[in-house]
DNA sequence: CATCCGTGGGG
DNA sequence: TCCCCAAGGAT
């Protein structure tokens, strides 16, 4: 079947099944000349990198209607933006977001460029969303590649390579289906058929507009593609975190550095997180073991943090940290294993 | 090219 | 319970 004959078939399934979304114009729109906010575009790609759609609603929202324009985000206190993103992860992702906002104010006047290759220079932005923004808010038939392209490709075309050796393959594959008509719908309608038909366990082949001409589906191998080169266990290591709260409701935090794990978020001070980690308190205080440890696992390793607890009188100085008000202090503005620590934390003390 | 970087939901 | 994986990017 010819490349031209799938990428029509495919387009008019997405005009009859495209997803709605909150940073999307439908294909009816789109047609009607409506374009997207490359704004709106841009910041919803950010959030969707390795991150699911059901995470990303919420957040998306939250940003748009506090910061509506990118000036207004590159004008954001920074720390405001990390707590509102405090949750979703990957927090280099937040930090890349705001740098990207002011650069785009004092570089290109606050417009997105328009190309896939002035996009690519932007910090945070790398060839799936250069590729994404391009497509989407401005019609360049640029290629996006994300998991589900992959996935889609490495079954339409049979492609048993293992990823990631077969990115660049899957990318051609990918690139000679790209219209040169509606090739930000087309990039969508991809994703979607990934997302919602051709899903990693059991794909719908039943409903799909490519059926006939999918090789893996005709080889009876659909479900087994993309190969994955294996990866490796997660280690498993502690640590100690401390909370101490002041007679007044104040309780230690500290900011962590901007590189590295959970970098430029808030958290509660602590030891460092290996085999054999030592005790490191961060002021002199009766600590209280809470009986409970906090379980989390990041990309590459579980934790298991132990918890220590103090009530420490007006007055106190800690030896790292900053003691945050009691009305100051937003649990959510923490990520997700300091929120964690708190919630057990504030249970024990009950 | 390999490693680091979060989180929550589904099977 | 555990593993997979989701609209990846930076180094």
């Amino acid at each position: 079947m010819r490349d031209e004959q799938l990428s029509h078939d495919l387009l008019a399934w997405y005009d009859r099944h495209a997803r709605v979304m909150p940073w999307r114009v439908g294909p009816a729109d789109r047609r009607a000349g409506v374009r997207p906010d490359p704004y709106a575009v841009w910041m919803s790609e950010v959030m969707l990198q390795q991150t699911t759609v059901a995470a990303v609603r919420d957040y998306f929202h939250r940003f748009m209607a506090r910061w509506p324009t990118v000036g207004d985000l590159a004008a954001a206190e920074d720390g405001d933006v990390m707590a509102e993103w405090a949750g979703l992860g990957y927090y280099a992702r937040a930090r890349n977001l705001l740098k990207c906002a002011r650069a785009v104010v004092a570089d290109h006047g606050g417009q997105f460029p328009d190309s896939r290759e002035g996009l690519l220079a932007l910090p945070g932005v790398g060839p799936y969303t250069a590729s994404a923004v391009a497509a989407i808010a401005f019609d360049e038939p640029a290629t996006v590649v994300d998991g589900n392209v992959e996935r889609v490709m490495s079954r339409v075309f049979l492609v048993e390579t293992p990823l990631p050796a077969a990115k660049p393959e899957l990318t051609d594959l990918a690139a000679r289906l790209t219209p040169q008509d509606r090739p930000g719908d087309h990039a969508q309608a991809v994703m979607d058929l990934g997302a919602t038909v051709c899903t990693p366990k059991s794909p719908a082949c039943g409903i799909c507009p490519w059926m006939e001409p999918c090789t893996a589906r005709a080889e009876g191998v659909q479900a087994t593609l993309p190969r994955k080169t294996p990866k490796k266990a997660k280690p498993t290591r502690l640590g100690y975190a401390y909370l101490a709260r002041r007679a007044d409701g104040a309780w230690l935090l500290e900011r962590r550095p901007d590189r590295g794990l959970l970098g430029g978020m808030l958290g509660w001070p602590g030891s460092e997180w290996n085999d054999a980690p030592a005790e490191a308190p961060p002021l002199d205080a009766r600590w209280r073991d809470v009986g409970a440890e906090v379980r989390h696992t990041f990309t590459h390793f579980h934790l298991r943090l132990a918890l220590r607890v103090a009530d420490v009188p007006a007055g106190t100085r800690p030896d790292r940290g900053t003691f945050v008000p009691r009305a100051e202090f937003r649990p959510a503005a923490l990520p997700t294993v300091m929120r964690k620590a708190y919630d057990l934390a504030v249970t024990a003390l009950d």
